[in-house]
DNA sequence: GGGTAAGCAGTTTTT
DNA sequence: CTGCTTACCC
């Protein structure tokens, strides 16, 4: 099989070279996903196994997607290639090896960013560090910048150093790991323990990065540490899309490969597939005003195209009036379908009022972005009861639901174990278990009784969970045993329809685990709760992957990276927003990387693209005035049709303009 | 000891 | 507006 035709030269170049390192800088829209699926499904028909192989990408979608499309290519059962996440690449290692790290089991816990920023306040209270006069979000981001190698302790982050040591002894403590230490603590292990990283090495011995331009230090490092004996590298990534540094992204990686690998073939992709000539002009013209760029010139062999077209829409609510009416005519006369569409916002707090305005409108739409299904409280408590079954020195995820639903724990009785549990060093679970036929504990009758309710309560569930009865059936008899229901309601008295919401979550949550284990046990695998819970941590969005047909997308702009849509809204384009004050605030350096970020939102449009810049908007209390993006300004003259003067759009202005849009499309301009 | 009401701060982007 | 912490009351 021939899985080189319908490609350009430099594609097919990419695809055929198998050996050594390769660096391949793909330009938005040059077929970037294409060259990589082909370029596996080529490796295949070359009779390298598919257990050889090791796809790296940046988020489970993409990692979905590619696996996706190879099978789709060569019509086989892939169920030995790898193709993940860095992260979960990074559990899977440490669930084969985290008992070489001194104090860790397997039933390990990943704490998210809410976990670890709880975590870090528990330290600095027991540091006697007062809580609240700390910002958990900068320290957190300090911790994560030591992890990963970017940061040495200095002047001025010194005073955190003892609540970093306080913090990694308490994820020991509870057996935990953070995000960062998914990728570092593999990078350690494999460091320390040469047979290890020989038996990776003998294993993956083809390996390939995605987005290589927003891989991390730390990533870098592993993917390096595996390939490089074999030398048979591959990264594909676009320096003109690095949007991602803020959470350690390096686009200097890419010296870092030219220099770690010398032999390296270099190809770069130019050719646009996506695009229309103008939506590629704009973009090329904007990104030509960062200084720090390899020079590339993406080009299209198809036509002009449409213009770009921005409005001023006098506040929100008309922006997100405009959009949906746009959207509804457009459908209406069966140009679009909804998801051809794209709405692309800057934050996810600019969803809210779209998304009314579509619930309004009758448009079906998908939001991705925002609280995940997985972090809705109700949904959260489920999981940290499987956690507690799984791991029950996981302290944090025990305080989240001793007394959730009420169980008649209350914070003194909390204290005082905790006391306890530190005095010991032990967790506060093997602390209650202890303490609760003691008599000397300290405790009040009722507190004592309460405990060991609980214990018990973990300890049937437990049982349950490991002997078979499978997880879906654990988590109902749970939720119905400790009367989630009644609590529901109590707590949402005055609405009882959100308790029913939230109800209704928790019924498609067991759902979900269902299904997870009918697929696990079809394919011949064990549904085990740990495979289970480590999964779903590293799950944040788009978990519902079939009925995303027939809906317009709503997502943030980093979300929508990778993807492509016929027609592009761009949303709340106000110098405030892109670029963003606080990035630019935080260092002006970040202005390239927010002009990166526009770029990315301009090249996700295949045929169209509106941009709207609203007059004012509202924010939490009051009413900002807004001027349009200065970006704006940087898209080079002609390619733009700028409503500028017109007064206050109404619907009715919309439908006209739309009018005079659809007598263009006409006339075949 | 435990629950409740008032008071207050708040999210830029995500594995 | 909401969701969370704090202070207060049962």
């Amino acid at each position: 099989m021939d899985f080189t035709s319908g490609l350009n030269d430099r594609q097919k170049e990419a695809v055929l070279s198998i050996d050594g390192p390769l660096l391949i800088i793909a330009g938005a829209g040059s077929g970037k996903t294409r060259v990589i699926t082909h370029r596996i499904a080529h490796m295949l028909t070359q009779g390298i196994p598919q257990s050889s192989i090791l796809a790296l990408t940046f988020t489970n979608k993409a990692a979905r997607e590619m696996s996706e499309r190879v099978r789709e290519l060569t019509k086989k059962k892939l169920s030995n290639l790898t193709v993940s996440t860095f992260h979960a690449f990074g559990v899977q290692i440490l669930r084969k090896t985290i008992h070489l790290l001194p104090g860790y089991r397997d039933n390990f816990s990943i704490y998210d960013q809410a976990d670890k920023n709880a975590l870090i306040k528990e330290c600095a209270r027991e540091l006697g560090m007062a809580p609240d006069t700390l910002d958990l979000w900068e320290i957190g981001n300090i911790f994560s910048s030591v992890k990963t190698f970017r940061h040495k302790w200095d002047g001025d982050t010194k005073i955190y150093e003892k609540l970093f040591h306080e913090y990694q002894e308490h994820l020991q403590l509870y057996n935990a790991v953070d995000f960062d230490d998914l990728i570092v603590r593999p990078i350690h292990i494999l460091q320390e323990n040469p047979e290890v990283l020989e038996s990776y090495r003998e294993r993956f011995r083809y390996v390939m990065v995605d987005e290589f331009q927003d891989t991390s230090m730390a990533q870098y490092r592993l993917m390096k540490i595996l390939s490089e004996t074999n030398r048979n590298i591959c990264v594909v990534g676009d320096d003109d899309q690095s949007i991602y540094s803020w959470r350690g992204a390096n686009y200097e990686n890419i010296i870092n490969f030219e220099r770690d690998f010398p032999e390296l073939t270099e190809i770069k992709l130019e050719q646009n597939y996506r695009s229309t000539g103008n939506i590629l002009a704009a973009a090329n013209g904007l990104i030509a005003h960062n200084t720090n760029r390899k020079e590339k010139e993406l080009w299209t062999g198809t036509g002009y195209g449409n213009a770009i077209e921005i409005y001023y829409p006098e506040n929100e609510q008309r922006e997100a009036e405009f959009i949906t009416t746009m959207i509804r005519m457009l459908k209406s006369r069966g140009e679009i379908e909804y998801h051809d569409v794209g709405v692309l916002i800057r934050t996810n707090s600019l969803s809210a009022t779209l998304e009314d305005a579509f619930l309004n409108e009758n448009i079906p739409y998908r939001i991705s972005g925002g609280t995940s299904f997985f972090q809705r409280k109700e949904i959260k408590d489920l999981i940290s009861y499987l956690r507690i079954m799984s791991n029950p020195d996981d302290d944090m995820n025990l305080l989240r639901i001793i007394n959730t639903p009420r169980r008649g724990i209350g914070k003194r009785t909390l204290q005082r174990i905790q006391e306890t549990a530190q005095k010991k060093n032990c967790s506060i679970y093997s602390a209650i278990s202890a303490l609760r036929y003691a008599s000397d504990s300290g405790l009040g009758e009722k507190a004592q009784t309460d405990l060991s309710d609980f214990v018990s309560l973990i300890e049937y569930y437990r049982e349950m969970v490991f002997t078979g009865k499978g997880i879906a059936k654990t988590v109902q008899s749970l939720v119905d045993a400790v009367q989630y229901w009644p609590y529901l309601i109590g707590e949402h008295q005055k609405n009882e329809s959100t308790a029913r919401w939230k109800y209704a979550n928790i019924c498609r949550f067991i759902e979900m685990i269902a299904q997870w284990e009918e697929t696990q046990k079809e394919e011949g695998r064990k549904a085990s709760v740990y495979d289970y819970l480590n999964r779903i941590t590293l799950i944040t969005r788009d978990d519902d992957q079939d009925d995303d047909d027939g809906k317009v997308n709503i997502m943030t702009i980093h979300a929508a990276k990778g993807l492509e849509f016929s027609l592009v809204f761009l949303a709340g384009v106000e110098a405030h927003l892109v670029p963003h004050a606080r990035a630019v605030e935080e260092d002006p350096a970040n202005l390239e990387e927010e002009r990166r970020l526009f770029y990315v939102a301009i090249t996700r449009a295949r045929e169209k693209l509106y941009i709207t810049s609203c007059r004012s908007r509202r924010n939490m209390r009051d009413v900002l005035v807004c001027e349009p993006s200065p970006f704006l300004t940087e898209i080079p003259e002609g390619l733009i049709e700028d409503h500028i003067g017109e007064d206050e759009l109404s619907t009715e202005d919309a439908v006209e303009a739309l009018s005079a849009l659809r007598a263009k499309f006409a006339s075949g301009s």
